[in-house]
DNA sequence: TAAATGACGCATG
DNA sequence: TCATGCGCCATTT
């Protein structure tokens, strides 16, 4: 992977609002890479050697947390998303709305 | 170079 | 939303 690449999923991270959550898919899609949705957990994956992003904010596409980060389901109850029995987050209305998006 | 792996996504049922 | 099966692509062995 590029170094653009990362510093590109990494902005769009930091964009995402307090309280929300986004996918890794729809990250890769407004990264540009659709396909990568992979490479974008394996980016968040050591993101913090990078600096400190909002990576509990990213979750897979059922609102799930992250199969080797438990800890971001506390972090984002801490955030105001609430987590159903089955831990998983009300996707309906905490998914977060990119304008990008309707691009 | 090939095979295996991974913070995943989507179609069906 | 969950379970199963297949696809996707870069990194690692």
């Amino acid at each position: 992977m590029t170094d653009e690449f990362i510093y590109l999923i990494l902005e769009i991270v930091l964009e995402i609002p307090k309280g929300k959550v986004a996918t890794y898919g729809q990250i890769a899609l407004l990264a540009g890479y659709p396909k990568n949705a992979r490479l974008v957990g394996k980016v968040l994956s050591h993101a913090e050697l990078f600096g400190h992003y909002p990576c509990h904010r990213v979750v897979n596409h059922m609102g799930k947390c992250a199969t080797a980060f438990p800890e971001q389901k506390a972090l984002l109850q801490q955030e105001g998303v609430i987590f159903k029995e089955n831990n998983c987050v009300d996707m309906k209305h905490f998914q977060w709305k990119s304008k990008a998006s309707g691009n």
